[in-house]
DNA sequence: CATGTTAGATCAGGTCGTGAAATAAGGCAT
DNA sequence: ATGCCTTATTTCACGACCTGATCTAACATG
């Protein structure tokens, strides 16, 4: 029952403002010519609303194009040094705390390590933080340019004031880490998943540049997913949508670290992949160690692709999506290997129909698109070009 | 990448009326002045725009209320007998075809029955030609009045303009239907499957009402889900989403009709149950020999229900959305019996933070849902209030 | 330096939603 | 009956918006 909402005179300019940034930022420098066909504006209002977005030192002139024998093009775009965005990563082993420029250009970044299971909130909280002091101090940006804060965190994150945080793994249960980084810093948060921050950067910048309707998928020791709708993240009710690591592959199958049995992580997640071939690798070597099963291949891995075949079909018969992409360490380490395999046993598991539409490629980001994703939450708020939308967004606070 | 698009001033009044039309619509008699709060509309534009959609005899004024001691409300209300829709229900075993007004009473309707395997594509075809005929002639509506004819279908629908139907129950491989109907009717058409437009049926007037993101899941011989989300069905790329029957549940597991191993449906479709238990009723008697064994319980019931429960927490932890409706034959017999047990294991298979935020309730709508949904895609395009809007509808043709 | 060509700006015109003011339509007390 | 009060709806002037047409700017060419 979709309620559309009244519009206002007013919000046609915002929305055609924001049409004409959007386009501004993804497609790079372009004339207001080109804009006009591009937006489908008039050329009249794209040089109204250009005008306006210059004037908010939003937008500025970038060079001239020849234009065969008239007058010149001249070349429009989003001044990157206009605002900064802060993209956090919280994960398991580390903080990561980065900052960007609107083009996505890393001017600072700080790092901190976590020894496992020392998840405290909060030191985590403390180094956010200070993780966000030193980006700010090291890159010398005027803070009244940073536009907010993006964070990718695990486990499942609620919408809402507080940002309630539910994290299994690292035992945080209702944990209010919005609240709690209010206390310590006046800038706009964004809080997120960090599967869902990853696949929102694979989906701007990486592989799945360009698709409507695609699933990024996160192998690492835990097993996530991000799917996108319709270009947008899609979050459920909750913002809990995605959680494909605990859905049920193997009905009173293995025991999963979440207490259930025939999860997929326990089947796919890099842990139970090592677990299930006798090795027990600790943290520090796990990558190296999955790194030569992989290589060397064996029963644990054939079985590992007919799980992850298996998992990803189930998302293109409920999904359809255009493309999935892999990503996360463990991800890209079967992937590269195995690639063929697994669409192999994609094709078994899938509708044939959903099948051959749904391309299945790798990530082609590295492990520091958690951070980057974080980021593009606030840059997709920028974008939206209003103040705050009444449309769902993560966590905004 | 979503890709919002331009707007013209125009476009402002085509949403304003959509927006009217549709409160109007759902909320049934309403006075201007209380109009005015829900759309957030003006009294004036409210004021304008009912005055158009009267004009145009899409609405009437419905009574008058009394507000204490001041000039009384004038209710208004859409005119049922604006326009009717058709609804068609292609099943296993029938072809069902309803004639509605606005207001989705049923004006008449048609019965064919068809025999098992005996799914030609021209006869269907010439059930349903037959079918809209003889409820055009049995209502007496005016035939210009008839805004288009949805059809609720077994399958994937390939949306565009030959609705290229793949039905491996019926053995139709890519059947353009769109095509062969268009040959015997001028009226707009909308093919979708039949569990999507049953879903939307519950969506809109049965046990989904009210909700944004719901998964209505189907039953029967076979196992469908329609996923809604924002309010909208779901359909993904080539509108062939939600194929939750073969989604696969247990890897390696029972071979399904549709050649597969571990589908969802080789454990709770219906004949899979009967199956399974040991009994082999011919179809006619299917429904009751699996209410007897319902009600007798056993072993094949629990475990029916243990994969039930984990294919719908697989839909909760994935979707995240705030209610499941269990529909369909089979879904109904079985959840009026055991709704308890299923919910817990539901909760047994999903995570807690989902499943707490997802009720789970049987359907409200009979088996006539899916023509009656297949007539609310027509009604969905005259809500929208333009002649074609750009955004993605099944097969509108 | 005039001409041709293309890009961008300006302007008049029509549409829209809005707040304020006016009007309609009842009830109620006199 | 009459006039007043209350609430619903309509009317009106206004400002904001997009657009097509027209005008100006900026460059190349000969």
């Amino acid at each position: 029952m979709v309620r559309p909402e009244r519009r206002t005179v007013r919000d046609l300019r915002r929305g055609n403002r924001a049409v004409l940034l959007r386009t501004l930022y993804f497609a790079g420098p372009t004339s207001r010519h080109e804009l006009s066909g591009m937006t489908g504006l008039s050329a009249a209002s794209v040089s109204n609303v250009a005008g306006d977005l210059i004037a908010d030192n939003v937008v500025v002139e970038a060079g001239l194009v020849e234009s065969d024998g008239g007058r010149p093009r001249v070349l429009l775009r989003v001044d990157p040094r206009y605002g900064y965005v802060i993209g956090v990563d919280v994960g398991e082993t580390h903080v990561h705390v980065g900052l960007f420029n609107l083009d996505m250009d890393e001017q600072a970044k700080a790092e901190f390590t976590l020894r496992p299971a020392q998840h405290d909130v909060d030191l985590v909280v403390r180094h956010i933080l200070s993780g966000i002091d030193a980006v700010m101090a090291a890159s010398g940006v005027d803070p009244a340019r940073v536009l907010g804060v993006g964070l990718g965190v695990p486990g499942i994150v609620e919408s809402g004031p507080d940002a309630l945080i539910h994290a299994q793994t690292f035992g945080w249960d209702a944990v209010p880490l919005g609240a709690l980084l209010r206390a310590g810093t006046s800038l706009p948060l964004y809080v997120d998943n960090g599967a869902k921050t990853m696949g929102q950067a694979e989906l701007w910048f990486g592989s799945g540049r360009g698709s409507r309707h695609a699933i990024v998928v996160l192998l690492g020791s835990g097993v996530g997913a991000s799917i996108i709708t319709d270009g947008l993240t899609y979050r459920g009710v909750n913002s809990s949508a995605g959680e494909w690591g605990h859905t049920k592959i193997a009905v009173g199958g293995r025991e999963c670290r979440c207490g259930a049995r025939g999860c997929l992580e326990a089947y796919i997640g890099a842990e139970s992949i090592l677990e299930r071939a006798g090795l027990s690798a600790e943290m520090a070597r796990e990558q190296a160690t999955l790194a030569d099963l992989v290589k060397s291949g064996g029963p644990v891995i054939d079985e590992t692709i007919d799980y992850l075949g298996a998992g990803l079909a189930n998302l293109i018969n409920l999904f359809n999506p255009e493309r999935i992409v892999i990503g996360g360490w463990a991800g890209l380490l079967l992937g590269q290997h195995e690639l063929v395999k697994i669409k192999k046993a994609v094709a078994l598991n899938s509708l044939t129909q959903p099948f051959e539409t749904a391309s299945i490629v790798l990530g082609r980001l590295g492990p520091d698109a958690v951070a980057l994703g974080a980021a593009t939450l606030v840059v997709e708020e920028f974008l939206l070009g209003n103040a705050f939308s009444s449309s769902e967004q993560p966590a905004a606070i």
